[in-house]
DNA sequence: ACAGAAATGTAGCCGATGCTATATTTAAAA
DNA sequence: TTTTAAATATAGCATCGGCTACATTTCTGT
């Protein structure tokens, strides 16, 4: 079951209820946060070789053990991996979801600064929106796009 | 402080940090349940004349213990009154929240379908996006479709 | 090499948001 | 009017995601 598909319920068909929009909403919810640790996981990996538990924290705007206990979460689902007092890493499942995450990060940011949007609002509003854009919704932003290149 | 501000934290000036980004999103998450059940209370409201919990609890796909504890805190919050074994009304901030909100919501999924994503997509989608939308970015949508017309 | 500083880890608290199981109350049927 | 069904409330459990306070480890400067 994709990700997409999470909202359909089990409908013999095409109806989609208000619960089915609620309870992907939920679901969505309760991955945002492993998909912005992932994203930014991956981003210091780039810039500094590694990952340290106080640099996604202070980029995060959490506290350390804040950002400390989310990698214990990270690590039991299998998106990161790290030895004590040691530099977190993303698994290949980790990673490929960071590169999932980015490129709908992007995406909405460049949909938003296309209808409009200044750039500021477009960042600040993304960081929410970009967990909730379904690979549907992801699909019309790119032929928009296209279609003003 | 406005719901827009949120995000602006301490700075003298015009830098926006990654961090602003994220403390925003997750002040926005935090108010999201309420602004659903505003929103749906006001539906039932306008629909059956009251809020019950049973039909609030269906609609959002939840168990009605879990409908209740929510009532509790919207009550608390001054958002909502209600008797023991009766519906739910909205107070008058409440009510406010729920036009603020229902609007949002509208102008989302005009906005999605205005760049070509397909209604169903959009109205699944715009159940998480409207809560991440920014004054700021709503104008930029009423302008875009205003300049479409 | 060692002392102090910085980073990391852990314990324990809290509120939010979900659930199941069990009362209690209200509404409907007989 | 009594019985039964439906709705609502409450108790209690779990996880998540914040925090502070404190312990431990690693790094750095002398
Ligand atoms: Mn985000
Ligand atoms: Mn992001
Ligand atoms: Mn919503
Ligand atoms: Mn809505």
């Amino acid at each position: 079951m994709s990700r997409d598909d999470l909202a359909q319920g089990t409908e013999t068909a095409t109806e989609t209820t208000d619960a089915d929009r609620f309870t992907n909403a939920r679901a969505i919810r309760s991955t945002a946060l492993f998909e912005d640790y992932t994203e930014l996981i991956a981003d210091l990996t780039e810039e500094f070789g590694e990952a340290r538990i106080t640099d996604i924290a202070r980029r995060l705007g959490v506290t350390h053990p804040t950002a400390n206990k989310a990698v214990l979460r990270l690590k039991r689902e299998g998106l990161a991996i790290s030895r004590p007092y040691r530099g977190v890493f993303l698994t290949e499942a980790g990673a490929a979801m960071a590169r999932e995450v980015k490129a709908r990060h992007r995406l909405v940011v460049r949909l938003l600064i296309a209808v409009g949007v200044p750039p500021d609002a477009a960042e600040m509003d993304a960081e929410g929106i970009e967990h909730y854009v379904s690979e549907t919704t992801l699909k019309a932003f790119e032929a928009y796009l296209e279609g003003r290149g």
